[in-house]
DNA sequence: TTTCTGACA
DNA sequence: TGTCAGAA
C-alpha cells in the first residue's frame, strides 16, 4: 500500500493545472505554500510541481475557507494533524477523529465570531483530546 | 507562454 | 488577495 502513497506524492502538475483543478489563484496557492500547508517540489527551472496530495490539501483548504475558517484556523488544523502523526509513532495509534475536527472548527468559529475570549493553542494541549 | 519573486496606487 | 514589473 506504499506504492499508492508514493504515486500520490509524486509531483507532476505545474501551477497552471492546479489552478484550474482547484479554482484557486496562483497567488493563493503560493501563499498557502508560504504557510507550510503544502510543499510542492521544484523542477529544474524553479517551477513548482504539485502532487495529488498537494491538490487534495488545496481542495480541503478551499472547503475550510468556504466555511469561513481563517488561515490561522486552517494552519492549526494541519499543525494538529502533523503533531498527531508524529505522536502516532510514539503512542502507536490515536487519530484525530472527524469529531475532533468538528470541535476544533467550532472553537475556531467561536473565536472568529468574537464569542469567545480565545486562546487558539489551547486544545493543542491534547490532554482532553484523547 | 508560463511561472517566479517582490512589492504596493 | 489582486496585480504589475522584470527575469528565466
Amino acid at each position: 500500500m506504499r506504492e499508492k502513497e508514493l504515486r500520490r506524492s509524486r509531483s507532476v502538475f505545474p501551477i497552471g493545472t492546479v489552478m484550474t483543478l482547484t479554482d484557486l489563484s496562483a497567488r493563493q496557492i503560493r501563499y498557502y505554500e508560504e504557510q507550510d500547508l503544502i510543499h510542492p517540489e521544484r523542477n529544474e527551472g524553479n517551477r513548482r510541481m504539485f502532487s495529488l496530495n498537494d491538490i487534495d490539501v488545496l481542495l480541503e483548504i478551499k472547503d475550510y475557507l468556504a466555511d469561513g475558517i481563517n488561515m490561522a484556523g486552517i494552519k492549526q488544523i494541519y499543525t494538529l494533524k502533523k503533531e498527531e502523526s508524529e505522536t502516532k509513532k510514539q503512542k502507536e495509534h490515536q487519530m484525530i477523529t472527524d469529531e475532533d475536527v468538528r470541535r476544533i472548527l467550532h472553537t475556531e468559529f467561536l473565536s472568529v465570531s468574537g464569542l469567545m475570549s480565545k486562546e487558539p493553542t489551547q486544545y493543542i494541549d491534547s490532554k482532553d483530546l484523547f
